[in-house]
RNA sequence: UCCCCGGUAGCUCAAUUGGCAGAGCGGGUGGCUGUUAACCACUAGGUUGGCGGUUCGAGUCCGUCCCGGGGAGCCA
């Protein structure tokens, strides 16, 4: 046995005009004399479909249940529309209450709610209008940077997620551990010896030390899935578990690294605005109301183009006055990022060649012994999105770096032997996929473009 | 972890100098012949985040803890 049904959406689009059968949720139910109209919602899109129950019909004494958040089956007829608002309605000619949600009691109203009243209802939000619309647009993405690497001749590789390098060089780790209280509490080498692993191991913070040696045989390859960082960062902008898009290409320099990521962000924001459109409207109306104009810019315009020694200049000139210090050798801080991408320039700004000195052991260094092929993409209104490198790909500079940086030489000897066969230039980066969503949406809290969050002191769901 | 702001009805918020705790929405009941987050009338709903203190009297002042939000550091 099987339910057949059609969809809300198929439903909206005309298909199958004559006798359907719908299911969802009830968005709000309006009672007229002698007849109602039902709102149904069933997540395949964002538009309710609107059904009429006339008195009489089998299952209308239900009605009463049928209040907002009751799930419901409806057989009936689909009809062209004679009220305005909708080319397409159902009239009920049978009801069937799937599940109650009594109204004292059922979260949801019919109005807005705020975002942190929604987040203590993790469980519940999914069925906002926002909400259903943000993760629509989190699935349409993720396929997008699918179909986007496909058609560029990327093979898409699935790096580990369990690791055993404490040193894959970006942030605190998460320890997995399999060990029993008792064993947890030996001296540090015993208890490493008694795991399961017989040695340490945590999640991974970021898939590409394992992806480079394959892109360094496949040639283009990316990883997509989550990364942890066990970092006690408390803003709207970090997750302890977040997703990331990771590419590698072998025989690439800093310059097609960069070629590559304002290709593919272009293209991601071109799908959410033009595949996702009616998604995408609710954002661009409700949410941010200047998104669709900053997104256009976005596309328009080439992404600025900037060394990090520019950079410094342009700062040090800023009529502004920052709260940390701006000179040669010193990071940018988010309020110097946020000038560049927000005030300055007021569009996407990648700055590269940035000081050797604070950036990862991978990064190639350039000929001026001072900076390395390192590049931040930095978008209006969230800050870094990508952050990306040439890798050193000579033995003799990476080992002497790996030692300056007292990083234990013989973890590393896999990823050496890269280099001491075969060595390629390559180049690759990291995209955080819920800052690219912060991005599309224009949602201001990382914890509201995700289903589940997880940050620092929160685990509920 | 640090700085700032906040916590009052299911939700969003008011409450004058310390002086009777309120509104809108949501809920319930009734009405309305096609509504569009409908409309009209009536109605129920409170340990003002917890604990302690000051005071004749505390939502309001003080201490402390908890929770939420914004910003910073770090990063994606």
């Amino acid at each position: 046995m099987s339910i057949r049904r059609t969809t809300v959406k198929a439903a909206l689009a005309g298909e199958g005009a004559g006798d359907i059968r719908v299911m969802g949720w009830v968005r709000t139910r309006r009672d007229a004399k002698g007849f109602s109209f039902l709102e149904i919602n069933d997540g395949s899109c964002l538009t309710n479909l609107q059904v009429i129950v006339e008195e009489g019909t089998p299952g209308g004494e239900l009605l009463k249940e049928l209040g907002t958040g009751a799930s419901v089956a409806v057989a009936g007829e689909l009809v062209a529309s004679p009220g305005k608002g909708q080319r397409f309605e159902v009239r009920a000619k049978e009801l069937a209450l799937l599940g109650q949600a009594d109204p004292e009691t059922y979260p949801l109203q019919k109005k807005r709610h705020s975002d942190e009243f929604l987040r203590t209802i993790a469980h519940l939000r999914p069925r906002t209008n926002k909400y259903g619309a943000m993760l629509r647009l989190r699935s349409a993405l993720s396929q997008a940077i699918h179909a986007y690497f496909a058609a560029n001749g990327f093979a898409w590789v699935h790096t580990p997620i369990i690791t055993g390098s404490d040193c894959e060089g970006a942030g605190e780790m998460f320890r997995v551990t399999a060990l029993t209280d008792a064993e947890a509490a030996l001296p540090a080498a015993a208890r490493a010896e008694k795991d399961f692993f017989g040695k340490d191991a945590f999640l991974t913070v970021s898939g590409q030390l394992t992806a480079e040696p394959l892109a360094l045989a496949l040639g283009k390859v990316y990883t997509f899935g989550p990364t942890f960082r066990a970092e006690h960062s408390d803003t709207s902008r970090h997750a302890a578990e977040f997703w990331m898009v990771e590419p590698e290409m072998a025989f690439a320099d800093l310059e097609d690294n960069m070629d590559l990521a304002e290709d593919l962000l272009k293209s991601l924001v071109r799908t959410a605005m033009v595949d996702c459109a009616e998604d995408f409207g609710l954002f661009a109306k409700y949410v941010d109301p200047t998104l669709t104009e900053t997104l256009s810019t976005f596309l328009a315009e080439p992404f600025v183009r900037l060394p990090y020694r520019e950079a410094v200049s342009i700062l040090a000139a800023a009529k502004k006055d920052f709260a940390y210090p701006v000179g040669p050798g010193l990071d940018l801080q988010s309020e110097h990022e946020r000038y560049l991408a927000e005030e300055h320039f007021r569009r996407p700004v990648i700055v590269y060649d940035y000081p050797r000195a604070i950036k990862a052991f991978y990064m190639r260094q350039n000929d001026d012994g001072e900076t390395v092929g390192a590049m931040d993409v930095l978008v209006p209104g969230i800050g870094e999105v990508v952050g990306g490198s040439a890798r050193e790909e000579r033995l003799d500079v990476l080992e002497a770096r790996i030692r300056e940086l007292r990083l234990p030489l013989e973890a590393y000897w896999w990823y050496l032997e890269t280099r001491r066969f075969g060595t390629v230039p390559h180049a690759g980066f990291g995209l955080g996929f819920e800052r690219l969503l912060m991005l599309v949406t224009g949602i201001g809290n990382i914890r509201d473009v995700m289903p589940f969050a997880r940050t620092w002191r929160h685990l509920e769901f």
